[in-house]
DNA sequence: ATAATAGTGTCTCTCAGACACTATACC
DNA sequence: GGTATAGTGTCTGAGAGACACTATTAT
């Protein structure tokens, strides 16, 4: 009794004790937008060990004196210049063998950002060859378990990128979440600029869902959920008439 | 442009040098069921420092070769001797500051078992008084922000156990989870045992949702689910009309 | 018989989906 | 006027909530 208490104290402790062998810890940011109907990731391309040469989600290791959610904002910037960024953090992944070199434990971020803003940003940054924003294309899991993910799709220009790591997980999971989300919140307008209309914001949806919605009853549930009122402006340069611009409130 | 990418670079490997001022990793569990329509969670009580004689959930650092799942189950096995038990990770949690006497990251963790199952194996290791079944009680967030989350209680026998750590706020996102997922799949099934009556699984429904149900709209969504099919024997041993005995499947 | 809960049948109200129609921009 | 999309009005069907009623057990 009190003997088996003391016994798993002590071996606790031990673990305590093991400093030596303690693991990385290293954030992973998916930096995602919605681009012609598609969701859109940025991936960087590894220029050393392990894996160079791969595409791979922006990461970084966790400062000892910085929060997970500082690490994330950093890494975010730094692939983009990026600031006050809605990212929320999505999972930690931590299996002993996700990284060949030695023990990473990752935790997966994703940061939502209106296209605009992320193209404008990352040409401030000029940006290389060694920066991407590849489409990414999840399937619905299937009624049978074997096809329970089906195959994830990353690709650039019709080219499909095979990600490093376990990165491509991290997107599938990653687009589950959002699908998950997206009905309860404020998720969407953050893919969105200040002012949109409600035609984009069902554009961001379906890409999201990667289904066709309907339009009457979105638009209903959308003015409805009292997070978006109208701004009394109206779109222009389109060839047909114009929309009533919409803006996120609260 | 190619300065600033190389620059970035080197950024990140001198992260990757900073083997020296690794965090810790730990795993928290909190290890959940449902009694007498109350949520209720497993807490130890710690016997050292930091916050010693405080209630805590049960913990454990993660080994160098050790999955993080791995580290939670071993550390559910530790408290309550139990196996194959529904688990899933929370959130992890990793300001600076959460723990005071170094920096220690800590993925959190939740185990859900039926309250028969887990009083039976933690009978079985003879606790003694540092581990309790504490009662939880987490408010919905109201409309005013300022009364986000609301005061969570956490009680044993009419006595408030303020918690170590962050571990209240760990309750809090974690019965906001339940509260998210509990209508979407097989999640109310693992508080439950193999045979259950419907109104022991609107029970747990209604603990986790903490407000009471339609009984008649509730039993149409369990049976059109198709998660569930009755066994064909009835409860024993009550005073009225015995129910159908029914099983989670697939 | 009485108490207490299990389980069924039915009505209504709300909301998503569908369709038809009108409105307004550019060509 | 033609074309394309924005926005409105209305019907319908599915499902949640509410209520009434019947069924079955122990005491």
């Amino acid at each position: 009794m009190k003997a088996h208490q003391s016994e798993e104290e002590r071996f606790l402790e031990s673990y305590d004790a093991s400093q030596f062998a303690r693991p990385s810890v290293a954030v992973d940011v998916a930096i995602v937008t919605v681009h012609r109907g598609c969701l859109a990731v940025v991936l960087v391309q590894r220029v050393k060990q392990p894996a160079k040469g791969h595409w791979a989600l922006p990461g970084g290791f966790v400062g000892i004196e910085e929060s997970l959610d500082g690490a994330a904002s950093r890494v975010l910037a730094s692939k983009t210049g990026l600031q006050d960024i809605y990212l929320e953090q999505l999972y930690t992944f931590g299996a002993p063998d996700r990284d060949p070199r030695t023990r990473v434990i990752s935790v997966g971020y994703f940061a939502l950002v209106d296209h605009a803003r992320l193209l404008k940003a990352m040409d401030a940054l000029a940006h290389d060859e060694t920066v991407r924003l590849a489409r990414i294309d999840v399937p619905w899991p299937g009624e049978k378990p074997e096809q329970a993910h089906g195959p994830v799709v990353t690709q650039w220009q019709d080219e499909d990128l095979g990600l490093a790591f376990d990165h491509t997980d991290q997107l599938a999971l990653l687009v589950q979440r959002l699908r998950g989300k997206i009905d309860y919140g404020a998720l969407s307008f953050q893919l969105l600029p200040e002012r949109f209309t409600l035609r984009q914001l069902q554009d961001v949806h379906e890409a999201i869902l990667a289904r066709p919605l309907n339009k009457d009853s979105f638009r209903r549930r959308m003015l409805a959920s009292k997070l978006m009122a109208p701004t009394g402006d109206r779109e222009e340069g389109v060839v047909h008439r114009p929309a009533e611009l919409y803006r996120f409130i609260r």
